[in-house]
DNA sequence: CAATATGGTTGTATGTTGCAACCAGATTGT
DNA sequence: ACAATCTGGTTGCAACATACAACCATATTG
């Protein structure tokens, strides 16, 4: 999205990912886009990015892949921004980065917004890394992450 | 991390955590902090950020209570930065980031890196978002996300 | 058919980044 | 002991990105 001269062939997935959304607009136009956002001017009132930041934004999301746009779901001649297939698995994404915030940027006093299945309504449990024995696995040094 | 003069008091988890680090170099920071990197020059080597650059970022990282300063493990009197307990809870969100790129940004040629759980010796199953009776939650609209 | 909403584009001032040069204290080699 | 080098930065500057306001074309509403 934002030109990296610097990495432009690394091999490193996380900075692959961090290439198309690893900047603080996208990233809040995709939680936007999770929370059922579709058009322009709702992104631009929920997420308060400026008009040309929107632009740019929604364009290199667009380009690569985690956006598409649409006709208009209201039979209008607008167009709305949704996410695809791409976009919607970037769902533990975004919850990871909601239950980190919610964990540890709250007051005891504040009360952060609960995110919670609304079909079972229940609060959704906290994102588990698992092994492939289904055990939860903690990161212990050398546990992890191949050198690449 | 970066100053953001908008949202400074935002109620929406995944912005305050953006503010500590949805930034592309934070992101890669800690990505090889889970790497075992601890040395400010190891950090410049495997990221690529220039000092400066390297410099205020780990300089925020640490005032948000993501990294803490160490004297050296082997003796030195240089410091190194480590990961506290905060910045360890961030695992989920780099295996999220690793695994989405790992998905969708390599051709069918190319090998990406794999995760692996070096005890076990098995690759890491894919990060699910679970509901409270322990099925997989795919996202569908309005099944989560609140309006704040 | 005028008024307004939508979805942008285009300046311009300011802030942030990337790069190279420089520097002080710690460590190593002799 | 002392010069060379390594480590972990800081500073200056040019290039680039951002925020904000003004403007604009098309679509929609009253």
């Amino acid at each position: 999205m934002v030109k990296r001269i610097c990495h432009g062939a690394t091999n490193c997935p996380v900075a692959r990912s961090l290439d198309a959304i690893g900047d603080w607009w996208s990233l809040l136009i995709i939680r936007d886009a999770f929370r059922g956002r579709r058009r322009f001017g709702a992104f631009q009132k929920s997420t308060g990015a400026a008009k040309n930041i929107l632009t740019t934004r929604l364009r290199g999301l667009v380009d690569y892949g985690v956006m598409e746009m649409v006709p208009a779901s209201d039979g209008s001649a607008y167009q709305e921004y949704v996410l695809t297939e791409k976009g919607l698995d970037l769902f533990p994404v975004v919850i990871a980065l909601w239950q980190w915030g919610e964990k540890h940027f709250f007051e005891p006093g504040e009360t952060p917004p609960v995110l919670r299945d609304r079909r079972r309504k229940k609060p959704i449990p906290e994102l588990a890394v698992l092994a492939a024995d289904g055990r939860r696995l903690r990161h212990t040094g050398t546990t992890l992450m191949p050198q690449f």
